[in-house]
DNA sequence: TATGAATGAGCATTCATTCAT
DNA sequence: CATGAATGAATGCTCATTCAT
C-alpha cells in the first residue's frame, strides 16, 4: 500500500524533475509532468495539492538527499578546513553528476515568485547551518580568522560555489566542474584564513 | 523628431523598471507597463518587438549605466587592489541606493527564460571583463597571486557579491549593505592575495 | 441481504438530502454524498447509475412520503373545502417541519437540466391528481365554480403555494408558513367557489 | 464611440440570452456565447467581469424591459380590478412572444445559486412593487377585500401566474398561453374580491 | 458487495500582440 | 506616430465515473 502510492509519488517527483529540467517551470505544463511520470493529469492532484507544489517538494526532497550527503560526508571531520573542502567537493561533485537537478536549482529555483522562493528558503537552511557551523568550528580551531562575520562568509562562499556552477550549465557544460575545486578552496581557505 | 521619439522610449524603459521591480517580470502585463510609461499599450511595439525585449533592453541599459560607474571610478586608480575596493563599493552603494533596479538585477533577471539570459548575459560581458582585466592587473603588479586561474576568480569574486546583495534584498534590506564592504574585501584580498 | 442493501441505499439517499439542502445540487461533488453517507465514492454506482439518478430517486421517495401525507390526510374527509384545506396546512407544515427538504425541493428541484426535471415531474404527478380529483369533487358538491377550468386551476393554486414557500425559505425562515395557511385558503376558496 | 460599444455589448447580451435559452446556464460554455455573439470569447471580458455577469446583466436589462412594459401598460388605468387584467395580459403575452427569455426567467432564473438569484431577486423588486400597489389601490377603492395581506396576495398572484408560464413551457408550448387570461383573472379577482 | 485510487474530459479566464482608425 | 478595442491561443484544476483488488 505505501509502497504503491510512493511509487506514484515518486514517479511524478522524478517526472518533474526531468520536464522542469528541460523546459522551465513556467513551460512545464502540469499535462507534460503527467505523461513523464506516466500517470494521468489527475493523479497529480492527489499527492500535490497545486503545481507550485510539486516544485517545492522536488527542491524539499532533493535538497534534502544532498544535505544528507553533506552532512555524512563531514561527520566524522574533524579538522575544519578538510570539512570545507569536503563541502565543496560534494557540491560541484553531486551537480555535475546530476545535471537535470542542477538545472532545477540553479536555473528554476531563481524563476520562480519570491513568495515560493522563501518556501524553497526553508529547504536550504540545514546546508546554511552546516556551513556557519563548520566556520564557528574553524574560528574555535583558531585555522580561520577569529572576526570573521559567519552570516556574511556563509553568504560569500555560498555565493562564490553557485555562481561557479550556474556558470558551469550556462556555458553548456564545456569543462569539468569538479577540476574547480582546487583553485576554488585555495580561494576560500587563504580568505578566511588566519 | 528623434528627442520625442527617446522620451516615450524612456518612460517606456523607466516605466517598466518600476513595474518589474513591484511586481515581477512574470506578474508584469504589458498594460500595467503601458499605463506607468503614460502611453497606450499598442505603442510599446512600436518600440520594441516583444515584451521580452523591454527587459533585455532594459538591462543593456542599466548595466550599462552601471558599468560606466566601475569603469570611470577606477579608471585612474593604478593599485589593483584598491581597484577592487572601488569595485565592491560601487556594487553594493548603486544597488542599495537604486533598490528597483537591485530588485531588477538580482531576481527578475533569473527569472527569465534560459535563453533570455544568454542575452542577458551579453550585457555583463564588459563588467566581467574589467574584472579579469583587474585581476590580470593585480598578478602583474604581484599583489595577486601568479597561479590564480583569471575566470574561475572573476566567478568566485562576481558569485560572492552577487549573493551578498541578494540576500540583503531577501531579508527586506534590514540592514546596510555597503557596510559589508569592508568584510568582503577583506576576505577577497586574502583570498586572492599573494 | 434485502435489507442490508436498502440500509445502504437510504443512507445514500439520506446523506444526499442533506448535502445537497446544504450547498445545492452542483455543489454537492459524489465524494462528499458519499462521506455524509458512510460509504466508498464507488459503493453509489452499485445504487445509482449516474449523480442526477440520486436526485431522481431522492424526490420519488421524498415526494412518495408527502404524498402518502397528503392522500392518508383527506381520505375521509368528505367535503372538497375541507379537503382542500388539510391539503394546504399538510404542504406548508411538512416543509416547516423538514427544512431540508424543502430547500430540496423548492431550490435544488429548480436547479435541475430541464431533461432532469421532467422526469422529477413525473414523481409530482400524484400530487397533481390529488388536486385535480379534489376539484372535480368540489365541482360535483357544487361548491365550487363548474366553469374552472381544473388543469389550469391545479397551476394555480399549486403555484401560489409553491412561491409562498419559496418566498419564506429565501427570507430566511424568519416567520411562520404554516400561520399563512388561512389567508391563502381564504383567497382559494373564494377564488375557485361558487 | 458609445453606439459601437452598444453595439457589441447588446450582441453579447442577446447570443447569451440564445444560448442560455437553448442549451441552460450550465451547459453554455463562454466560447459558444461568443460564438452566437459574433465575437472572440476574449472581447466578452473586456464587458463582462465573469461569466455569471452575462446571466445578471441579462436579468436586469430584460425585466428593465418588462416593467417598463408593466408600467406603461397599467398607468393611465384607473380601476384596479382593470390593472391587474393588464398585468396579467401582459404578463402571458410578452413570455409567449418572448419565447427564450421566457425559458431564461423560468427555468434558467431557478437554475443559478442561491447567491446569484439573490442578486437577481433585486431586479424583480420593482415588479413586486408595482403589484403591492395595486393591491393597496384596490383596497381603497373598496374593489378588493380590506382584510388582504398585501405582502402574502402578491405572492400568492405572483407564483400562480409563474406556475402557468413555467408548466406551459415544460409542456412544449402546445397551448395558447395568453388564452388562459380570463380564467386566471376570474380566479384572482373572486380570490381578492369584496 | 465494497472499496478508493486512478482516470481524463471539460472550461473559465488571462494577456501578449495586432490593426483599423 | 499613437491609440486601445479586439483577438484567440493557451492551461491549471475539478470531479463524475471506472475498475482492479
Amino acid at each position: 500500500m505505501t509502497s504503491r502510492k510512493n511509487e506514484k509519488y515518486e514517479a511524478i517527483l522524478e517526472g518533474a524533475l526531468q520536464v522542469f529540467a528541460e523546459h522551465g517551470f513556467h513551460r512545464s505544463q502540469v499535462s507534460k509532468i503527467a505523461r513523464a511520470a506516466g500517470v494521468a493529469d489527475g493523479t497529480i492532484y492527489l499527492y500535490f495539492k497545486r503545481k507550485e507544489d510539486i516544485l517545492i517538494e522536488l527542491f524539499r526532497s532533493k535538497l534534502g538527499e544532498l544535505i544528507e550527503k553533506f552532512t555524512s560526508g563531514i561527520e566524522n571531520v574533524t579538522d575544519a578546513r578538510e570539512a570545507l573542502r569536503r563541502v565543496c567537493t560534494i557540491h560541484y561533485s553531486e551537480l555535475e553528476a546530476n545535471v537535470a537537478l542542477a538545472y532545477v536549482t540553479q536555473i528554476e529555483l531563481r524563476q520562480s515568485d519570491l513568495e515560493l522562493r522563501k518556501e524553497i528558503g526553508e529547504a536550504v537552511k540545514p546546508y546554511i547551518k552546516l556551513i556557519e557551523d563548520l566556520l564557528l568550528k574553524g574560528i574555535e580551531q583558531n585555522v580561520f580568522r577569529a572576526d570573521l562575520d559567519v552570516k556574511l562568509t556563509r553568504l560569500l562562499l555560498f555565493g562564490a560555489m553557485d555562481e561557479v556552477v550556474t556558470s558551469w550549465l550556462i556555458s553548456g557544460r564545456k569543462y569539468s566542474l569538479s577540476a574547480q575545486v582546487d583553485s576554488t578552496l585555495k580561494f576560500f581557505l587563504q580568505g578566511i584564513g588566519n
